[in-house]
DNA sequence: CCTTGAAATGAACACGTGTTCAGATAAAAC
DNA sequence: GTTTTATCTGAACACGTGTTCATTTCAAGG
């Protein structure tokens, strides 16, 4: 029986999600094989079989992964905030930008093969998807209710306020002209004044 | 001698990019093979290489269009604007989402495929962007020195904005709760209270 | 030391890939 | 009516695809 401790599968796994993570951010989850894959792990394609049940289903696993570690740092912080809109909206902002620039590779492919997963994949990680929007559009209509926000639009500006956030992963280069505390600094004057009252 | 008035070549042309373009929007690039183009256009795969020397190329062409088209519209608009910059943040705001809103399919495409072209053609399509990012970058500073606009990083700026504006193809559909007309107003109201003094 | 069984191999399957090109087709040019 | 020529076909090439599975490997359990 092997799966006691140090077994050799509870490290092959991550090896092959990792693996895979790195190739479909880099080539596109249509122009990788799984021969590519098992090549990076140092292993013949037939060994990922015992790991995943199909490729497709490796792609589903890293994009839910993702969005589930989205989702459940985002429960932590939200528990910590106190009641304040104006705090939660800046800890969302600052949160947001940290979380996605650390994984740039999940995000790439959380929002580039989408349409790669099928109907009913797609649908759960979609689900995820507006949950943790809803975090964000619920910090706007609480802002809005106690008076301290004006937006002409919660839900559009939910995804106006993400677009932008998001948008920081395709330019920021660690070692550039900005740290990431300054690019933090300079989103959230942007998200505080664009829902300013 | 073919291609005087009317003949089959002048229509087959178009008739590829625009099959191309759409298999590829909804498929992408790596997924859609030259056979299926050739299919959706009625003839066989080898006949496309009467009009284009690769599917590589077939891509770029797409993209190279879809970018000139893109910032000839703008030159167009900001020859007729006048010189006051929130005039121009307006016209540069509304323009934008109606020109993407339009075209969804070229615009999915020159975001999510640009790693399957060459470098050289990667760069080509890159400075086109770069180009258009001036356009706006432009108006930020003009309006910063007139003192009409505050934003803390111009440059940064102009990603936000272009980010967020972009962000509205991935949720606007036809006949949905907003006209586009609402659309562009709530943008702009959005936009006009980020660059706020 | 022998048994057990999870994990890896490597070949095979059936099919799809981008691209090329000799030959057929048919419409325009004269 | 004949020649010219752009266009299209259909087969071929060399190789890559995801996935399966009988067989081998080899470390842990007893």
């Amino acid at each position: 029986m092997a799966r006691t401790q140090g077994s050799h599968s509870d490290i092959t796994g991550p090896r092959i999600r990792r693996a895979a993570l790195s190739l479909f951010a880099r080539h596109g989850f249509a122009a990788v094989s799984m021969r590519q894959i098992a090549g990076e792990v140092g292993v013949q394609a037939g060994a990922l079989y015992n790991y995943t049940p199909d490729k497709q289903t490796l792609l589903y696993q890293l994009m839910r992964e993702h969005m589930e570690d989205l989702l459940s740092a985002r429960e932590t912080r939200a528990a910590v905030a106190g009641a304040d809109p104006l705090a939660r909206l800046e800890d969302f902002t600052r949160h947001h930008i940290r979380f996605h620039i650390e994984r740039p590779d999940e995000v790439f492919i959380a929002y580039m093969e989408l349409r790669n997963l099928t109907p009913e994949n797609f649908a759960e990680i979609e689900s995820l998807r507006r949950a943790y929007e809803t975090e964000l559009e619920t910090i706007l209509r609480d802002g809005v209710d106690a008076g301290v926000f004006t937006v002409p639009d919660p839900r559009i500006a939910t995804y106006a306020v993400i677009a932008m956030l998001t948008g920081v992963n395709t330019w920021y280069r660690a070692g550039g002209r900005l740290s990431l505390d300054e690019v933090e600094a300079i989103y959230w004057d942007m998200v505080r004044k664009l829902v300013m009252v």
